[in-house]
DNA sequence: GCTGAATCAGTGTT
DNA sequence: CAACACTGATTCAG
């Protein structure tokens, strides 16, 4: 499910495009961290993604790193065409010479080498070039959101954050698979989920900004006929989508968008015209479901679910009088589920009892707002071995407060912008969260609104003290003991959970018993990767904390014998989950909380995982498993071999 | 190349 | 909450 860490999907090949893929380090790139002194160590959240230590081992990154216009496309890569679509611009011979022409942009607008995206990757993408888009999308999209926030009523200027970021994106030259194609999209995989139209847009996976019908006509063929890419269905036709490998779907035209209210009959023209003619040439085409998300009915979520053909296409009277198009599509056979995992999700969750594997409804025994249930439909292990469970982080009674506690005065909740709050100045003047609550940038520390503050408990800084947001279960991994996974889509930026357990001392790492597993340290090593917005695509001055060495406080916590669903987590290379440090005062003193977030959208019955990172004390560099590592097991076409 | 039209958005308001 | 108004971005067609 999890983009790269399915092993059993071989349906792209990856390896060729990740072997010759450009260096990712123009921005600069920090040197390696010289030990510190325990205690601190530094921190860099902001930092763009340096070329890890890790990974030297591998012959892609022993290589001297390649300029970035030395990407190779891998020929014979034509899986997915349904028909010869010639490379563009290959042949334009005849205006090929005179070159000032500046395609209606500025040559310094394209800012896509900042990203490490190249001019083969715009044309067409991988799995590697789709995820730094959609991060850049979401991280943009959520800056204007934060910045449209704290404005003023009177000014506000930024409406509509998904459209603004998609548009700068795409001036930008941010984007990826913007060659059309008939077929599947490279880096683009099925059950992947998208929140906003302009997702789709910026990744090539359908192109219209609104339209649910995307179709090209290959030029300078002798027939021009227009052919169906990819359809988008989300309710605001009168689809049939009850079906899981069939859709009939509605064409476009005949609305009455002005104000007089008659319809029209829709015609065969455009989008209508293109599925026909995809018909009748038996073509794949593209799906995508949207519907409305079950935990926050006001968005909507699009899921990709893989490739369909018209089986047949017919005209009836609509629902409103005019006559409508309608296509019968057909899934493919032999794709992974995708919408049909939703379904079954949605069954369980109404209580139908007949689930293969099921364990215990809820693992929490009511700590927590949804039931964790337990499942394993891999073997006979009944559960994983005893612990309490707790929601709560426990510090000791001897642990020293951190810094000063100190408390908002603001009423009822604080209000993004209001500089009067302290939380707010305590955040350099950010509300960390957007209105929905997701949170906004990485930082050093995330302040909290804590139990004494005057703001009402909903406050919206509080978003990891309200609890989970969505539901979770522990299950049987295949090869990696017990994990964790969601049951429902999430967002990127999303508060999943907090690590709970007990705060102990480092010297008890190794006395607990067995290992530090279920330990959790602030003071490892871990890799850097860029999250947050790039300054320079909304044209802010980049405030150069990111090339500051930010430090948190050392904390260890052990969920060995207390522990929340966090201690399930298992370490991935390329993970969908961060941890945040997050402060707030209880009882007169300030706490350090170790909060996750999604990284990046995570579909449903999707494993969630983070980077354990490395332990200081071990030696990286060697070729095999250092001593007192563990193999690591992800699955991720980057994964660097072992952790701990 | 420019302009306008069409379009299964997304928010905010009533 | 449903209907509505309103502002939009992209691509296509003329």
């Amino acid at each position: 499910m999890e983009r790269g860490s399915d092993p059993s999907s071989s349906s792209i090949d990856k390896t060729k495009v990740l072997d010759v893929k450009p260096l990712r380090s123009l921005a600069p790139v920090f040197p390696t961290a010289p030990p510190h002194p325990s205690g601190s160590f530094p921190f860099f959240p902001f930092g763009p993604q340096a070329s890890h230590g890790v990974n030297q081992n591998t012959p892609t990154s022993g290589a001297i790193p390649a300029p970035i216009r030395s990407y190779r496309r891998p020929d014979g890569e034509g899986l997915n065409e349904g028909l010869p679509v010639k490379p563009k611009r290959a042949r334009k011979s005849k205006s090929s010479e005179k070159k000032p022409k500046k395609k209606s942009q500025d040559p310094g607008s394209d800012l896509s080498s900042l990203f490490g995206i190249s001019l083969a990757q715009k044309e067409d993408g991988d799995g590697e070039v789709v995820n730094v888009v959609l991060i850049a999308f979401d991280a943009i999209r959520r800056r204007l959101s934060q910045l449209e926030d704290a404005k003023e009523l009177s000014t506000g200027l930024i409406k509509r954050a998904d459209l603004k970021s998609g548009n700068i994106l795409m001036t930008k030259g941010i984007r990826t698979n913007m060659r059309k194609r008939i077929g599947a999209v490279p880096g683009i995989e099925i059950g992947d989920i998208f929140f906003f139209r302009m997702e789709l847009c910026v990744v090539g996976l359908h192109a219209p900004s609104m339209g649910g019908i995307d179709y090209m006509t290959p030029r300078g063929e002798s027939e021009e006929e227009p052919q169906a890419v990819s359809i988008v269905s989300s309710g605001g036709y009168d689809d049939d989508v009850d079906d899981s490998d069939v859709l009939i779907y509605t064409g476009q035209g005949g609305n009455s968008n002005k104000k007089d209210k008659e319809v029209a009959d829709q015609k065969l023209e455009r989008g209508n015209l293109a599925l026909e003619v995809s018909s009748r040439r038996h073509n794949e085409v593209r799906v995508i479901r949207g519907m409305r998300d079950a935990a926050n009915p006001s968005l909507k979520v699009y899921v990709y679910d893989g490739l369909y053909k018209i089986q047949e296409s017919w005209r009836e009277r609509g629902k409103s009088g005019g006559g409508v198009f309608k296509y019968k599509l057909v899934r493919m056979p032999g794709q992974h589920s995708a919408f049909a995992v939703w379904k079954s999700v949605q069954k369980w969750k109404e209580g139908n009892p007949s689930r293969n594997g099921f364990i215990l409804a809820d693992l929490s025994s009511g700590a927590e707002k949804f039931p964790i249930s337990l499942v394993n439909d891999v073997d006979y292990e009944k559960g994983p071995a005893h612990f309490t469970y707790s929601q709560s982080l426990k510090h000791p009674k001897s642990f020293s407060l951190v810094q000063t506690s100190s408390t908002c005065n603001c009423h009822s909740a604080c209000v993004p912008g209001d500089l009067n709050c302290s939380c707010i100045r305590r955040n350099e003047g950010d509300f960390p969260y957007t209105g929905n609550g997701i949170l906004v940038s990485r930082r050093p520390l995330v302040h909290e609104c804590g139990p004494a503050c005057k703001c009402f408990p909903n406050c919206k800084n509080r978003a990891s003290q309200t609890g989970l947001k969505f539901q979770m279960e522990v299950f049987k991994t295949n090869n990696r003991g017990w994990g964790l996974r969601t049951l429902d889509p999430i967002r990127a930026g999303t508060f999943v959970c907090e690590y709970a357990g007990e705060v102990i001392d480092r010297s008890k790492i190794n006395q607990n018993g067995e290992g530090d597993e279920y330990v959790f340290d602030t003071t490892r090593n871990y890799s850097s990767f860029k999250w947050n917005y790039e300054p320079r695509l909304l044209e802010e001055v980049s405030s150069n904390d990111s090339s500051e060495d930010h430090t948190i406080p050392s904390l260890i916590i052990s969920a060995k014998k207390v522990g929340n669903v966090a201690r399930f987590m298992n370490h991935s290379c390329t993970p969908n989950v961060f941890w945040q440090p997050v402060l707030y005062e209880e009882n007169n003193q300030s706490f350090l909380h170790i909060a996750f977030f999604a990284l990046r959208h995570v579909p449903p019955m999707t494993e969630l995982t983070y980077d354990y990172g490395v332990s200081r004390s071990v030696h990286t560099g060697s070729s095999s498993t250092p001593k007192g590592q563990k193999k690591c097991l992800c699955g991720s076409s980057k994964c660097r071999g072992s952790f701990g």
